[in-house]
DNA sequence: TCAATAATTGACAGAAAGTCAGTAATTCGC
DNA sequence: GCGAATTACTGACTTTCTGTCAATTATTGA
């Protein structure tokens, strides 16, 4: 029965997925403004009501867009959980995939901001935010895990009134950041570079275990050191696709 | 010369106040999406035409409001910088700075969010853009200032690879967030509650402080009672505003 | 082969942005 | 106070998009 919902419904997933990358192409040679219902149609050589019978509206391709990403961010962050490093290298490989889902799909990390903008939550329907909620819920959650793990491990220590889930939101917080794509004004007016590598948010992210897990964790060489050492241990695939990319 | 340029100037400004305050209410009556230059039009009992003499696309009236919404944060960040309060002080000033402007300026704050996403960001001009950094930039330093002088004072230490700068965009990046204006879910999924004070980011705040200044700041009751009496003594009557405006 | 079902189309209605030639009001030199 | 010049205002118009739907074409399975 299950396997009854095959041909026709992967060649309809297949069009799904190709009105989604002719948004996501549209979008990085041309900007959000010239994302029309029009132009998909017009570039897959199909009627725009056939692209209304995917998307129930613009917006809703930015979401699918979106969400379609969240499933590569997910991948990432599963691969860190499930791997056999400890939690503080773990917590550093989630940091690290952020910045690898960030550089490998920018325009669906930036779809993240601007769906959640007022002007486009106004228009989706609640079932779809709550979906996106759901799903960068279960990244905060991934985090959140992590910070669990650190604790019980010993190896930093939460204030007595601040939850892990606390730290996750801070650490989110942080981390997830317009990367301004391709422009080169950092969002504060701070200068923050970007130099290819997890960098300045790694720097708090620091701070923060200077506070909580101690100089010896947080030092210099050390910081560092696990942060390369992470990095090419679960992600040199990745990192290898951006440097590719950045050719590009 | 200078006064030369009076009543009509004023009028002239007096009219795009108005209409950027009919655009305030409409938004935070029924929402952006019922943002139209037509709708300004109507309520202010001018053409369309006229609208457009003073705001050159629907875009601009947004970065506008926006723009005009950073005076008032200024000012408040200001009466912190100005104050004779030690550096720490000023630091948790600043925070509950942000906390009243959100709370006051709903519409203002949340415009913040929606001008730099990337769809309003792309059509708007570069100068507007530029400006629009330089005033984020303007409270970003606030807080580089204050951070620089409580280094000196010897309140907090960086690490000897880290900047003010750095920190100061940590911070910004800690507090400043849409604040969901009305609506009950979190960005991320940790559901983070806005309690009506300056809540769980200064805990962030704290977290690093932890790091940076020792234990003894960062002290559950000290902090506490600090984040009051700063609050109590900068901004009593703004606070007595935010309640009025709760009561509403 | 053909009837039923599904997929696709593109013309259409509606709404909003942005333009501009024309009109009204105001100012200012005299 | 008069008329010319400047400034402010108007709203019909064009364009461009979204989203709909009745009609058309393709596919399937009996």
């Amino acid at each position: 029965m299950d396997d009854k919902l095959t041909r026709k419904d992967r060649e309809r997933q297949a069009r799904s997925d190709l009105f989604l990358n002719i948004a996501r192409d549209v979008i990085e040679k041309d900007g959000y403004h010239e994302l029309s219902m029009n132009r998909i149609a017009e570039v897959a050589e199909y009627s725009k009501g056939t692209i209304y019978l995917h998307y129930a509206s613009r917006e809703m391709v930015l979401m699918a867009l979106c969400q379609r990403g969240f499933q590569a961010w997910q991948d990432l962050a599963k691969s860190v959980l499930e791997s056999d490093l400890d939690a503080l290298d773990k917590l550093f490989g989630l940091s690290i995939a952020h910045h690898i889902y960030a550089q490998l799909y920018p325009v669906e990390y930036d779809a993240l901001f601007l769906v959640q903008a007022s002007s486009i939550r106004e228009k989706i329907s609640d079932d779809a935010h709550a979906e996106l909620t759901t799903s960068i819920g279960s990244l905060v959650q991934a985090f959140n895990d992590v910070i669990k793990e650190a604790i019980e491990a010993g190896t930093i220590t939460l204030p007595s009134d601040m939850t892990a889930a606390q730290l996750a939101d801070g650490l989110w917080r942080l981390l997830v950041r317009p990367y301004a794509g391709g422009q080169a004004t950092s969002v504060s007016g701070a200068a923050v570079q970007d130099t290819g590598h997890p960098g300045d948010p790694a720097l708090i992210l620091r701070t923060i275990l200077t506070g909580l897990g101690g100089a010896d964790i947080a030092e210099g060489a050390a910081f560092a050191e696990r942060l390369t050492r992470v990095r090419d241990r679960l992600f040199s695939d990745q990192m290898a696709a951006v440097r590719a990319k950045s050719q590009a």
